[in-house]
Parts: structure tokens; sequence; C-alpha cells
DNA sequence: TGAAATGTTGGGGCG
DNA sequence: ACGCCCCAACATTTC
């Protein structure tokens, strides 16, 4: 019998720009695909509710779609670094392929599986399916990690362009060797009792057929005015590709060449443009998160360790439920709660009002992202989270506070957000609809709210809160100048 | 990829 | 006609 090529997929759950699966197909061998689910709930950053929930979905879809094409997905549970190991001494495999993953734990595993099988004698190659530029190629003239992101930018820019996406292979020749594989129902990934996954069953669709779907609709309906549209929660302006860009049913390659098969430019500041910029956002996160691998836990700046973050076990609940008693803020998390998503002018304002209006640290924040996003990303979310609480790189500065009433008046005027998401509200008129408590008794009652009973009151005034913020980061944090 | 406070300017009402 | 005040609109500064 043949000695087969492993593919072993991990974040990269797709068959096209997928140079793991393409060399195994090009080395002549048959093919055998693994994916295995790693028994780590102990382990800190393990994949959270949501993001369980769709990969069991993208798995699925990705077993069909190898199906199809020919070969058999195995997919086994336990250590990567025994699982791996043991099915190519078990199947006589000749070689393994994967795409590179970047999280602190992920390289260090990887690391060690790769000269484990070298050992053995086998033939690992290891490729990049996940980013236009991985962290080690982009570096300041001095040569170490950007911290600032438009420097980062123009470094990008001045590199070489990522190349073209890699073709779909046509067939697989899948190999004879019966390996038993779990499956995908096994893995215990969905909820049940309750099961809390309808609603995010209804917002996405899996796989790379998903992805496909999702990128033509962006491309088509909103690329052009990505700039303006993207900033307008009510609509559906931005690409909403980060779910499918975390599973890697599609490939940030296949983003920019389809963008810039259609004009874009990233020099320029117009819709395309933007969304070019945004998709270097995620690069940048990337960079940060291999360059400074304790990104997920420890403030970038380090002046922040100084914090006094309250303990606010009420407030961090309420926010999580949404019922903070801010139409914006509670609209958001009640989003993200139903759908598995947030749009992402909402996710600033509401972890803006977690750090700031609660002063609850945005590790909290982080972690519930972490738990409730079908896009969560460690190194996105790690960098995002900093980036609002002003503790991250090239933050906004902790002063700039979001007030959730003026976010909502300029960015949901219609309130078609709120009136959607927090539906004891849609009867305000719109005036009213970012701040009911200002709201006469008579229109009140008309509209069927009673502040305290069906919606609650603000947990925290606006300008007070915003008062305390200032004044305790004034006290607390003393940016360290050139100088002193 | 803020918001609020403070400063400046200029038009219009008015004595 | 003139100076004065008010205040909206815009600009700048501050957090």
């Amino acid at each position: 019998m043949a000695s087969p090529a492993i593919v072993w997929f991990r974040r990269d759950l797709r068959l096209a720009d997928n140079p793991a699966l393409a060399a195994a197909v090009a080395s002549g061998r048959p093919v055998l695909p693994l994916f295995v689910l790693e028994d780590d709930a102990d382990r800190a950053w393990a994949p959270g509710g949501a993001a369980r929930w769709w990969l069991s979905r993208n798995l699925a879809a990705l077993r069909d779609d190898l199906g199809k094409a020919g070969t058999e997905l195995v997919i086994r549970r336990g250590k990567a670094e025994q699982v791996v190991p043991a099915l190519a001494r078990e199947t006589g495999a000749g070689e393994v392929h994967w795409n590179r993953r970047y999280e602190p734990a992920a390289i260090a595993s990887d690391t060690a599986i790769k000269a484990a099988l070298r050992e053995a004698g086998l033939e690992v190659h290891s490729h990049n399916a996940s980013l236009l530029f991985e962290p080690w190629t982009i570096a300041t003239k001095a040569g170490r990690p950007f911290r600032v992101f438009t420097p980062f930018w123009r470094a990008c820019l001045a590199s070489e362009m990522p190349k073209g996406p890699g073709a779909r292979p046509e067939a697989i020749r899948g190999s004879s060797v019966g390996a038993c594989t779990l499956n995908v129902g096994d893995l215990g990934l969905e909820p049940h009792k309750p099961d809390w996954a309808g609603g995010l069953a209804d917002t996405w669709k899996p796989g790379e057929a998903g992805a496909d779907a999702a990128l033509k609709q962006f491309l088509g309906k909103s690329l052009q005015r990505y700039d303006n549209k993207r900033n307008i929660p009510s609509v559906e302006g931005t690409s909403a590709l980060s779910p499918y860009l975390q599973v890697g049913a599609l490939g940030p390659r296949q983003v920019w060449h389809a963008a810039m098969a259609l004009g874009a430019r990233p020099d320029l500041a117009d819709g395309p443009g933007v969304f070019l910029k945004e998709l270097i956002w995620r690069e940048f996160s990337y960079h940060l998160l291999f360059h400074m691998p304790h990104l997920p836990e420890a403030n970038f700046d380090p002046a922040f360790d100084a914090m006094p973050w309250r303990d606010d076990a009420e407030g961090l609940r309420r926010w999580q439920r949404g019922l903070t008693g801010y139409p914006m803020v509670d609209a958001g998390m009640r989003q993200l709660w139903a759908t598995g998503w947030m749009h992402n002018r909402v996710r600033m304002v509401v972890a803006s009002f977690l750090t700031k209006h609660l002063l609850i640290d945005w590790r909290h924040g982080a972690h519930w992202f972490w738990d409730t996003l079908v896009d969560a990303d460690l190194a996105s979310n790690s960098a995002s989270w900093q980036w609002v609480a002003g503790c991250g790189a090239d933050a906004a500065p902790f002063f700039r506070i979001f007030n959730p009433i003026t976010q909502g008046e300029k960015f949901d005027p219609a309130g078609d957000y709120v009136r959607r998401w927090v539906p004891e509200l849609a009867g305000i008129p719109d005036k009213l609809l970012q701040k009911p408590w200002t709201g006469e008794a008579a229109v009140m009652e008309r509209a069927g709210v009673r502040l305290g009973r069906n919606y609650p009151e603000p947990i925290v005034d606006h300008a007070a809160a915003r008062k305390r913020a200032l004044e305790t980061w004034q006290t607390h944090i003393r940016k360290s100048s050139p100088e002193e």
C-alpha cells in the first residue's frame, strides 16, 4: 500500500487556496486528511462555546467537501503531540503537511511535533494559509517588530505583495489505508441542554460554500461604499467575513485578491481601500501576538499595570446580558448573544463602556467575547480589547470615551438597530430611544416601557462615570516620557 | 475608529 | 451709524 501524505487541518478548513493540501496532492502520494480535536479544556484560550459550535459546523462541511473530492477526513481527539505521530506510524505515512498557526501555545506544540516527526524519519512541511504577511517578514529598519499601525501598513505595502490564491485541487486521490475516524457529532462541540445555537445557525452558513456566498455578497453590495456603510450597525455594510477567516473556510489571500480584482487600491481611502486596510489590521494583530506572546494577558503598555480596575461582578453580569440601561450597549451585547457576532462599531461602544464607564478590566471583556464570538480569534481579540482600553499598541487614548447615547444618535439615527435587538423599547420615539430615562411619563406609558420594570434604569450616570474614569486614569497612569 | 470644555468669529437685534 | 450683547457655528484645546 502506498505511503500517504497526511494533511493536518487546523485553522484552514478549506480546499481552495490551501498550500498544505496542494503540496500533499502534488507529492503524488495518496492524501490522508486529518483533524485533531485537542483535549484542551484545561488550557488557556481553548476555543470558547460559540467557536466550538462553529468549528463543528465547518468540520462537517470540510468532511463533505473532501468526500466529494475523493478522500475521507480522519477525525481524532487527544493531544496532537501524540495523535499526529501515532497516525503517521499507523498508516506508514511518508510526509506530513500543515499550514502554520501563530498563537504562542500552538507554535510551541507545532515545533515539538515537527521535531518528533522528523526524528521518526518523516518529511514535514509547514505552509502559510492564514496571513498575507507573516510576522517575521515585516520589521522596522532597526529589525524590530512594529508597535504602531501606520508604519506597519506602509512596510507591508513596500514589501512583496501577497501571492494570488492557490487553486482548488480538482480531485484528490485518497489513501486506501483505512484509518478509523470519529464523527463530527462525537466531538461534543455542539451545545445541548440548552441548545443556545439556534440563532447562530440561522445567521451563519458554514464551509467554503458559506464563505464564498458571504464574500460575493459583500463585494457586490458593500465594498464600494464600505468606508461609510461599515459604520451603520443596522445595515449589512461590514464584510462579516471574520467567522470564515477564523476557521479558515476563507483565506485572506482570497479576500485581498477578490477586492483587488474589483479595482481596490491600498493607497486610496475610498471604500475598497479602507477595506484592504482592515485586512491589514488583522495582520497587525498577528504581528503583535507573534512578537509579544503575552498580549492576551498582559497590558501592552505596562503603565496600565497600575490601573485599579473595579471588581464589579454585578456590573459585568449586566453588561454581558445586555441590561446596562444604555440601549446601544444592550443592543450590541444581545446581538452578540443571539448571533455570535457583533457589528464592529458597536464592539467599540460596548468595550469602551465596560472598560471606562464601568472601569472593569479589559480581560473580562476579552474572555466574554472569546466565549461568545463565532469569530473569536486570539490575535484580533487581544489586540482590539487592548486598543479600546487604551493600553494597547497604537491604542485609542484612554480619555477617548465613547458616549453611548451620541454614538446611538449618530450611527443608528432611525433606531433600527436598537429596536431590533432591544424590542421592549421599540415603541419609544426616535428622539428618546437612546436615552429612555429622559422620557416623560405619558410618552413612556404609551410606548409600554417602565424603567426598572421591563427595561433597566442606566446602571451608571454617563457624565459621572466619564468623570470617574478620567480621574482614575489621571491618578494612576503616568505615561513615561523621554525626559523623565 | 471621541467628547466636552473652551475659544473665536460673525451676523443680527437693539438702544 | 455705531457699539454692545447674544448666540450659533465653527475651531481649538483638553481630557
